[in-house]
RNA sequence: GGCGCUUUCGUCUAGCGGCUAGGACACAUGCCUCUCACGCAUGGAACACGGGUUCGAUUCCCGUAGGCGCUACCA
């Protein structure tokens, strides 16, 4: 048993968007397998027939291979223990649920959901156990003839688990350690469903990740309490000595308030719970994604894998490379975990600074393009693109420190969009214009306007020259409301380099506009 | 309601019988400074409660309370 491949598996249901706790699932099994130079394997648990929705299994791809989690095997992956969508998997389960039929671990039932509903009706906390199947329609209470019978009329039927009670089941669990139960609460669940001719979730798995020959069920913590139930099938199987070892994952929880992540968090906070952006097929409906956001693999990745486990020590920036090392389900934690988007944030800021700047090139594009930033008549493409690379310089250079406070591409915009926009109105009433701007400044913004004009190379370096010869000679402290001039506000890099970056007419432009309109 | 899991700063967490209970995010203050930031420094902030076990419990056990999950012919 020892002796085992390492195999897990990671096998969503495609019922919509990938749920960010999923994608930590995934994550955790892919570190895994990594670790253990095993395989991951990627299955489409599509049981449920009514839930079905179209484009979920392919965005669930598509999120995985922008995550950079790669399976070695699975739907789209191909494999030796295909096919790896359950829906097509039908026969195979047929035939091990008659084998429980035949070995008596299961049993046939007649009762209808409307039959099942108003026995739920009739008694408080009824359960389809040991104690009431005896009063049910099934093939325990009927005789084999009557059973015949109505499955030759074509009555619809399930087929249930027939669970033992009194006993004590017990899971060994990497995170949580001995976890039993005893079987006499467990209900005789229905392992193959009428309606659809298809198991449920509980039959399938277990039948699935024991044909992949799975060695470790690494699943989130909503699953724990059916484990017991999923030992019990092992054992009705009798694969107990090949049965995976379990990892129960602690949630993911809502900010703030109480109960688990969803959708509706990240809605009201602004914050995305899926991967990539969704487009719900029925309602049009759009959800935001953390790729269409702004934010980088690398760091979801990264601050995904902190939710839950840390390597023990004080490091929190990994690599993938890092974390496949030093990974340890035995060190992940038991408790769920509330969503700290805020740090995720922190994480994304952490690796965009790690980035050149000329990376962000396409996501700067973009935003000029929503800004309206293009070529006109009187601004030629060339000269954007001549004052995107300065941006990008400027931006690049942190011997000037200008390493910004910025979380996502996006935050630039602002930070920069003065180089682009020349500030068109002044707010009087704006704290810094009004602390900046005094009733003799018009005439002080006047001299260095003389005192510009003068400057031959509009340098950095030249600009500074005169400038501060200018500022010694005559005790001028010209900085902040020419900052205002350029800025409109308290805003951006030191003036010298920005008056450089604009050029000589662009800044008489501008100091004539302000003293015009603030006069 | 029943069953199970769980409980260290506001949040994520380190700790695996003896520590001034550590780090990170967030927050506050200071320094830097022509602005906003960045950066740096500093600060406030936690072992849910009650019993045991032990020379000694944040750590082990049992209760209580809170939190979370499950309780479908959904996964």
């Amino acid at each position: 048993m020892s002796e085992r491949r390492v195999r897990v598996r990671f096998a969503p249901s495609p019922t919509g968007p990938l749920h960010i706790g999923g994608v930590r699932t995934a994550l955790y099994n892919y570190l895994f397998a990594r670790q253990h130079g095993g395989d991951l394997i990627f299955r489409i648990e599509d049981t449920d027939s009514t839930r079905f929705v179209p484009g979920a299994e392919e965005y669930i791809i598509e999120a995985f291979q922008w995550l950079g989690i790669k399976f070695d095997e699975g739907v789209s992956f191909g494999g030796n223990y295909g096919p790896y969508r359950q829906s097509e998997r039908r026969d195979i389960y047929k035939k091990y649920v008659q084998q429980l039929l035949d070995n008596g671990k299961a049993y046939i039932a007649f009762d209808t959901p409307e039959e099942l509903d108003a026995k739920r009706a009739e008694i408080e906390n009824f359960q389809y156990d040991a104690s009431t199947r005896g009063m049910m329609r099934n093939s325990l209470t009927l005789s084999k003839d009557e059973v015949d019978r109505l499955i030759a009329e074509g009555h619809q039927y399930v087929v249930r688990f027939k669970i033992e009670p009194g006993r004590d089941v017990h899971v060994d669990d990497i995170i949580r350690g001995d976890v039993s139960i005893n079987s006499s609460i467990l209900d005789d669940k229905v392992l193959f469903k009428s309606a659809d001719q298809l198991p449920t979730y509980h039959l399938a798995n277990i039948v699935d990740d024991h044909l992949m020959e799975v060695t470790h069920v690494i699943r989130g913590e909503e699953w724990l309490p059916s484990a017991p139930l999923h030992v019990l099938l092992y054992e009705a199987f009798g694969w107990s000595d090949t049965m995976p070892r379990f990892a129960h994952l602690p949630l993911l929880l809502k900010p703030v308030g109480n109960g688990k992540l969803s959708k509706r968090d990240g809605d009201k906070l602004g914050f995305p719970v899926f991967p990539l952006e969704w487009h719900d097929p029925k309602s049009g409906e759009v959800s935001s994604g953390y790729r269409e956001k702004g934010y980088l693999p690398e760091a979801v990745v990264n601050f995904l894998a902190l939710l839950g486990w840390n390597p023990g020590n004080d490091q929190e920036i990994m690599t993938m490379d890092e974390m496949i090392r030093l990974f340890d389900l035995s060190k992940c934690s038991k408790a769920g975990a509330r969503f700290d988007y805020i740090k995720g944030m922190w994480f994304n800021h952490q690796y965009l600074l790690m980035h050149p700047a000329i990376d962000w090139t396409p996501e700067f594009d973009k935003i000029l393009k929503a800004e309206g930033i293009q070529s006109t008549p009187e601004r030629e493409a060339q000269v954007i693109e001549m004052m995107k690379q300065k941006v990008i310089e400027y931006v690049d250079s942190d011997n000037n420190k200008k390493k910004r406070n910025i979380s996502f591409v996006s935050d630039l915009w602002p930070l920069c969009r003065f180089f682009f926009i020349a500030p068109e109105t002044y707010d009087k009433d704006d704290k810094f214009v009004r602390k900046s701007w005094k009733e003799d400044t018009a005439a002080e913004m006047d001299e260095l306007i003389g005192v510009l004009m003068a400057v031959d190379h509009f340098s950095v370096e030249e600009i500074k020259d005169m400038v501060e010869s200018w500022c010694e000679a005559t005790g001028h402290k010209p900085w902040n409301a020419w900052r205002v001039a350029l800025v409109s506000t308290g805003q951006g890099p030191d003036m010298y380099e920005l008056a450089a970056f604009l050029g000589k007419e662009e800044t008489l432009r501008r100091m004539q506009n302000a003293i015009a309109q603030l006069k």
